[in-house]
DNA sequence: GATATACTTAAGAACAGCTTAAGATTGTCT
DNA sequence: AGACAATCTTAAGCTGTTCTTAAGTATATC
């Protein structure tokens, strides 16, 4: 697991460096931007932890510059300030994680885990095949023995959750805000509707839906 | 916001309590160790800023206690020393920053806002082996030679709070309360038939389940 | 070996999830 | 605005699973 660390500050980064190390992580690390740029753009990383102020380039722009040159390595912003309008920025900026300064190693840790863990990229993958059936996230729709099933918005929008968490249990509380940006705003049992219609019409175009119910717990799309 | 301030120096924790109290927080403070823990685990406080040098219990043996008993208070430590060993030990034991004397109080003020406001990733561990038996927090399921064990929803509450509390006696009581949220609301040979049958299916599966009874006292897992 | 404690099993009660259909809501078209 | 279609929510019945309880069996400790 290639990690990337651009850093300034000498014994934050040694410390951070031999910390990753022991956890298993392979560490490249720089103190300057430009150069941080280039090992970027030839390095081929799974994850650059990079801190905003930088010698000759400083991190926003470095991230800007890479993102132009469309590389979606993940990017996990540290900085010192912890003003909201600093953290939009950086996220605009296409971060994909942010960190204020001063942070616990642990905090550091759990988040590039959960960085790594995270399956899928944020630049545009616009479908996702599973056991044959392929979800289009451009279309919304799904396909299945080349036939188009036709999916309500919500029933769209629970396949299109379970497809971008595999490998993960996902509640029902999380399907509904996922479907109305709130929290609890869709009923258990109205999704238990949806999910049991969009089941439904993909056995008609004969497939199935690869949505497993883990009772007690939630639903899951394995493997 | 309540805060528990733990400082075994009385001019300094005079000093504190009221600045802190100036700034809005309510503030509890005590200057002995074992009352610190009993205070802790009952006052259901938003952070705990604990000094590791007190009389009877020191402040790391407190904080591993704390989180043995699955309480994720957040924790600042505060230390004499800047060795980073001793910062990575008090993180190990499950604290959530660190603050070295002498350090400004505005410099404290800072760090229990961002404690605050970061929603406590400390919890991200998701898989816990013991003796080949591995539990995965994610999928809430337990594996054994490569096979999957289907656990029931109570069933792996209690192994899950078995796992996570290795080398401690875990009564009936307190399972009973992890798998409720209440006290008393499962019946201890409730607890018994669910364990068994947890028993049963990775006996089935080829392994054994590490939970050992301590007749009249609890279950434990050791080493 | 007696006794208390823990384990196992089986049966019924309680519950979670699935399905269907009916009523409510939303949006669109004339 | 009113009518119509599509979608969403809710309720009710059904099924299979899980939980609890209780009675019988096993086991540790004295």
């Amino acid at each position: 697991m290639k990690v990337l660390l651009v850093e300034d500050s000498a014994s934050l980064r040694r410390s951070l460096t031999t910390g990753l190390k022991n956890l298993g992580f392979t560490v490249d690390d720089t103190a300057d931007g430009s150069e941080a740029l280039s090992m970027a753009l030839t390095g081929n990383y799974e994850v650059i932890v990079l801190d905003i102020m930088l010698p000759s380039i400083d991190g926003i722009t470095l991230l800007k510059t890479l993102r132009q040159n469309n590389n979606d390595t993940r990017v996990l912003l540290l900085s010192a300030k912890s003003a909201p309008e600093d953290r939009v920025k950086g996220l605009l900026a296409g971060a994909d994680d942010y960190l204020t300064k001063p942070f616990s190693f642990d905090e550091l840790h759990a988040r590039l885990l959960s960085l790594l863990r995270r399956g899928t990229l944020r630049k545009n993958i616009d479908k996702i095949d599973i056991n044959g059936i392929t979800l289009d996230l451009q279309l919304k729709t799904l396909r299945c023995n080349n036939k188009f099933i036709d999916l309500t918005p919500n029933e769209y929008k629970i396949v299109e959750c379970m497809f971008t968490n595999q490998n993960t249990i996902v509640t029902a509380e999380k399907l509904s805000e996922h479907i109305s940006g709130q929290y609890d705003a869709v009923s258990k049992n109205s999704i238990e509707a949806h999910l049991s219609s969009a089941r439904k019409k993909t056995k008609v175009s004969g497939g199935e839906l690869p949505i497993h119910t883990k009772r007690g717990f939630g639903y899951m799309i394995s493997e």
